[in-house]
DNA sequence: CGGATTTGACCAGCGC
DNA sequence: GCGCTGGTCAAATCCG
């Protein structure tokens, strides 16, 4: 958990969320973005929920591995505006790391996709952001304007 | 006033 | 078994 193994999705169909940047100079002119696909860690779903604890034995929860993607951008602002609404739940303090992590779930009813947004401390431009689990849903986003498309097409192309 | 954020508690997994 | 660590919950708080 220290550092993602980044490798770059050669042929794979590849569904990346769109980065569009809300300030123009949100990132600096010479960004990057570096894709890591994380290997599928098989994730537990997630913890029974300690409410409805009934039977603890029932749910032997089929491990479902959700894929897991990184995304490494050199930023200085560290929420990006993905076209999702997200909401915040939870925050915490990561260890050899100065800064903390931040949980984000997709507000979208039904779609239960999580993100979590990490700044490297050796490198506090550089933004680790971990999407896990893909959207069923289209994109929420009030205007998609060529500006952002260009954006988009500067940042994917500076590694290829 | 309603939805989003904050923040400490809680819980499970893992290493020792 | 115990303590540390990462992930989530939820009540309180904030903010439009």
């Amino acid at each position: 958990m220290e550092n993602y193994p980044i490798l770059f999705p050669s042929s794979t169909s590849f569904h990346s969320p769109r980065l569009s940047l809300s300030p123009p100079d949100a990132i600096s002119s010479s960004s990057q973005v570096f894709l890591g696909l994380q290997d599928e860690s098989n994730v537990p779903a997630s913890h029974a929920s300690r409410e409805n604890e009934a039977n603890p034995s029932k749910n032997k929860e089929t491990k479902v591995r959700k894929p897991r993607y990184a995304f490494r951008t050199r930023s200085r602002i560290d929420i990006l505006d993905d076209g999702y609404r997200w909401r915040k739940y939870g925050q915490k303090a990561v260890k050899n790391n100065r800064f903390p992590r931040s949980y984000y779930r997709c507000t979208h009813e039904g779609c239960d996709v999580k993100k979590q947004v990490q700044r490297l401390s050796v490198d506090e431009s550089i933004v680790v952001t971990t999407y896990e689990g893909v959207h069923s849903h289209p994109v929420e986003k009030p205007r998609d304007n060529f500006e952002d498309i260009l954006n988009q097409m500067q940042i994917y192309s500076s590694f290829q």
